[in-house]
DNA sequence: TTACCGAGTGGAACCGGTTCCACTTTTGTA
DNA sequence: TACAAAAGTGGAACCGGTTCCACTCGGTAA
């Protein structure tokens, strides 16, 4: 096991002083002439010199590294979003410290007190909506934050990339009750997160424009982790008054919507026609193809460290900014004009 | 914007030198008084300090982090493996740096570097199979490294961990078999990674025990990447002499497969007996839901973890190690006998 | 000729931990 | 009571970079 050379190694091998190889290593730190430039990037490459990334950030204060905190990446969404966010990071020549809460508060806390160990330039997170103080105190300790997906409303200075939540919940609304629909059910995130509150609030404006009553029953705001979706799906086909129309807006319960609307047999479109929130790869291979929203979420993950890394290198304006992107509606083959005129039958389990 | 207080501004609060300080952040590094631990335990909690991880990585040495590399996390295996890394890393205090390849062995050469420039522990990784000096060079920089789900055949030390991969194989074959199919064709991974060749080989052990015969025209050996596994479908289905069963035996081009499948209207399992590797949650969704290989996608996780934590912590026997754990074969409803008894009909597409 | 400027260079302090070592105080044992 | 061993403590070097500063040159303007 061999050690790995250092800056002292290549002065001393090129002749020169620590200081010159510095500022060979830091272009715009200092002069160095040609020939001894040259010279010095010889040695380096000849010795296989790389700079230790810890030295330099004792010494720097910070480090060239961004931490992205999410609830879990076996989430498809979650997923997507790390795959974009390391692979755009790469190309900055930044790394990228994966963390997942759960969705627990408490984990998110550790996972912010392990991140300002790390001295991170920044973090980009989907945040629990508790910990408000600790993520004051990381932006106080210099850590640049922008949350992507959720805000906080605490939080009203921090960056957040999000997509245009309202709109997508109504168009998806306007296109069930196109189709005829009304009684159309929302499966959607809690209405303490403001993506949850604003998904209503596009879903609400949909059914008012049309002059339908909008039926508290028929919304089920569920927690974004364990079974909530499966769960609200079938206590709201057991309802005597079941909806002919279901939207699914979050992402995470998804799976577990859809899975349980299997299980029971419904039969799509013609028992109920179905849209869901986020594009995975899966919703075309089902039978039929479901009617998506799709999230774009390269965008999201590039904005995001857009953001981030422009923060960290002070190339941005100060005051919070938010960023909306547009969310397509995607129809496939999972919503139709509902079955009759009245609005109502039962759904045999 | 504050600055974050150091272990020499906890011990003046505290009346101490940093010595005693530091050995109360490190138990076992020497003897403290108990009246005084508790005075510096109180200091710190309320001066809020926390150790710069910079600091100690620079005097150590080496980082208490691990550099996982795979492919993409977009590919729902690689994303859940990294949710388990990740989830187990932080119950040990440890970061993990996410690096992807895309499959690209250059792309891999340089997140190597990265690693080794963070100083990182260890490394999880899918090698890609290229860069065998690069990782050789890496393990005598003392970097520990563990492979998982793929092996390299030149680097024969290195510990790995995978799924049985020939059993596996062989299990989805001998399934297919004694439904009565005799025309079972595989879509694998390159013949070029110990992957690909240890299914092929499962697959080729079940047909000789059956006494059948093995057409080199139903292997399909394609790469990770691509559009591979739908083409593949495309021209098995177009023979006339197509298969009647089905195995996809490499994840990444599941999705590919079945797409392809979906698009040619190919009635599963009427037309087509189908069994895929690896459990995606999706695959139940589908109709009809596909029989899988499932993959212990948690066990590969923790094994990998289990193994490069002991190494860095240097209480694992020298030699490599190879950690094989089993997958199950999840029957579901993809899989019947063949039509007739001469396999030999058209797909319409 | 002298004064001054900028390029080029090296020495040394610094970032914030860990660790070795010398030193003082207890404690234990003969 | 005497003396060795162990416990407890602080000083300072060290890890490998960055950066400030002082210094030496050559060239140019006064």
């Amino acid at each position: 096991m061999k050690k790995a050379p250092t800056i002292r190694d290549v002065a001393a091998a090129a002749g020169v002083s620590v200081s010159v190889v510095s500022r060979v290593l830091n272009p715009d730190s200092g002069p160095v002439a040609p020939a001894k430039r040259e010279q010095v990037l010889n040695v380096i490459s000849e010795l296989g010199y790389r700079p230790r990334a810890a030295a330099r950030e004792l010494s720097a204060g910070h480090a060239l590294t961004v931490g992205l905190v999410v609830t879990d990446l076996a989430n498809p969404f979650f997923a997507q979003l790390a795959d974009r966010v390391v692979w755009e990071a790469r190309s900055h020549g930044v790394q990228v410290v994966v963390m997942t809460t759960q969705e627990d508060p408490h984990l998110e806390a550790e996972s912010l007190d392990t991140l300002l160990d790390r001295s991170v330039g920044g973090v980009i997170a989907t945040p629990t909506g508790g910990n408000v103080e600790k993520w004051d105190r990381l932006r106080d300790l210099g850590v640049h934050v922008v949350f992507v997906d959720r805000a906080i409303a605490e939080l009203s200075d921090v960056d957040v990339v999000s997509i245009e939540n309202s709109d997508s919940a109504r168009r998806a609304t306007d296109h069930l009750i196109a189709l005829g629909h009304e009684r159309i059910a929302l499966i959607t995130g809690p209405a303490s997160t403001s993506t949850g509150r604003s998904r209503i609030g596009g879903y609400r404006a949909a059914l008012e424009s049309a002059s339908l009553s909008l039926d508290p029953m028929l919304v089920r705001d569920v927690p974004f982790r364990g079974d909530g979706g499966g769960d609200a799906v079938g206590s709201l086909l057991a309802s005597p008054d079941a909806p002919t129309g279901l939207i699914v807006a979050n992402t995470a319960q998804v799976q577990s919507s859809v899975r349980r609307l299997v299980q029971m047999g419904v039969r799509i479109p013609d028992d109920l026609s179905v849209i869901v929130f986020d594009d995975n790869p899966w919703t075309e291979l089902t039978s039929p193809p479901l009617s998506v929203i799709r999230q774009p979420i390269g965008m999201l993950a590039v904005h995001s460290l857009e953001l981030v890394l422009g923060r960290m290198q002070g190339r941005l304006p100060a005051g919070a900014r938010t960023i909306e992107v547009k969310a397509d509606f995607v129809p496939r083959s999972s919503c139709v004009a509902p079955v009759g005129l009245v609005a109502s039958k039962s759904v045999t389990g």
